[in-house]
DNA sequence: TTATGGATTAGCT
DNA sequence: GCTAATCCATAAA
């Protein structure tokens, strides 16, 4: 049975009206100087933007999970700071990208207070504005299937033209960044938590989160 | 210096 | 369901 999910848009519903997005509520960045589990409950729902030549890129977050810093095996930051992670390790708001299985890149956004590492994994958006763009990106042709644009973290990425060189370290707080995240006063309705995704170390421990029905979260489409 | 495996995806059986 | 693609950080030697 087809339940059209727990879709948030917007955007796609008000198709033919004038909708003006709420593109400029950024999240400040005491919001980040938390808890990874906590950044990223609040997260869900809230909307990433990428802003270039190419117009403006919007979508809402429907999937995260936690990677909670030095104690966490799974997280990149278990290993102490390096070159790679240093990100991680610095002030909360800023993005860290890193490149995986020699083809994809993964963007995450640095929790807790200068010094303590913590990060959140975006792993899923509901595309809103720029879908023509993103299908672009993603070299597929923009009337196909919405889920394929960025629906898994490499997804989502390519979609918003998200690189190592072009994006580690931005402050996504920053009105100066051409990557941000905003609040456009969307509340998901339930919110669920499972085990995290593609990880041997610590898998059992419940640090995803996701929009309960949402049809963008990544995976197999099974029930629901 | 060499080996290994990874916060993934697409394409094929 | 299975595996190749393909880079790079880290471990082992």
């Amino acid at each position: 049975m087809a339940i059209a999910g727990d879709s948030t848009s917007q955007v796609t519903r008000l198709k033919g009206t004038k909708v003006q997005p709420k593109i400029d509520r950024r999240l400040p960045r005491e919001f980040y100087a938390r808890d990874p589990r906590e950044v990223s409950r609040d997260l869900l729902g809230k909307v990433l933007l990428r802003s270039d030549d190419t117009g403006l890129r919007m979508g809402r977050i429907v999937e995260l999970e936690a990677y909670l810093g030095e104690d966490d095996p799974a997280a990149h930051a278990a290993a102490g700071k390096t070159l790679r992670n240093a990100v991680l390790f610095g002030p909360p708001g800023h993005s860290y990208v890193y490149f995986i299985y020699g083809n994809h890149y993964c963007f995450n956004v640095s929790c807790l207070p200068d010094g303590i590492a913590g990060g959140v994994l975006f792993r899923a958006l509901e595309p809103l504005i720029g879908i023509a763009e993103m299908a672009r990106a993603r070299g597929l042709s923009d009337n196909g299937n919405l889920r394929l644009l960025t629906s898994g973290p490499g997804r989502m990425a390519e979609a918003f033209g998200i690189t190592r060189e072009r994006d580690n370290g931005k402050d996504v707080t920053s009105t100066k960044s051409d990557l941000w995240i905003a609040d456009d006063s969307y509340r998901p309705t339930q919110i669920v938590t499972t085990t995290r995704i593609g990880i041997t170390k610590a898998a059992k421990l419940p640090l995803r989160f996701l929009i309960a029905g949402n049809p963008f979260v990544s995976g197999p489409r099974t029930t629901t």
